[in-house]
DNA sequence: TAAAGATATTCGAATATGATTATATGATAA
DNA sequence: TTATCATATAATCATATTCGAATATCTTTA
């Protein structure tokens, strides 16, 4: 009887962490390398505690990882090919 | 100052609507061609209404359309040759 | 036109999500 | 060690999603 679906929970997670306005502004920031919180900060139009929660779950969906850097915190993709590859496909269909 | 949100919210949405196991499942399917609802519940594990919800979602959000079917009703992608390569994308990377 | 088959809509309950505010933590420099 | 900068967490509230049960709406055929 059919397909399961849990062969589709990971990817229905994976597309949930990134259908978030904000979430996928910072991805596509990261994209072109990784950045500071502060940076994305001034990229993103939401103050700090919101974006560190969309920088959490970010990272607990796999999507980013992070690296202390002195004072600050970076964060970059952890799988860049793949999520420019995701961004040329929307670009392309005129979804961004 | 940055990009605006704005131009996120489309595709923002677009992904949020294929951020469910039982919609990315209906979709993949029909990646495969046009099925009626009878032969979609029959793929997908969820009682009628429920896959009438998710379809009519999928619908609002600009991923599917319908046709009437004598006394059945077809569902087939707007855009078969983007979400299948949005598909290949994911199975690409072990998502699916 | 009535019955039956196929699909859609509505509603309520449970749960999840997102924003804001306040507070806490961690790292460095003085 | 204290002060400060940078980031994270917690608590709260408002809103959104999801599902199941009940019911409604086509569409066709008798």
């Amino acid at each position: 009887m059919a397909i399961v679906k849990y062969n589709y929970l990971n990817a229905a997670k994976f597309l949930k962490a990134l259908s978030h306005p904000t979430r996928l502004m910072i991805v596509n920031e990261l994209a072109s390398g990784k950045k500071c919180v502060n940076d994305i900060k001034e990229l993103v139009q939401a103050n700090q505690p919101n974006i560190s929660q969309h920088l959490s779950l970010l990272k607990l969906s796999g999507i980013v990882d992070s690296r202390q850097n002195g004072k600050m915190k970076c964060y970059f993709l952890k799988d860049e090919p793949m999520m420019r590859e995701l961004f040329n496909n929307l670009k392309k269909n005129k979804l961004i």
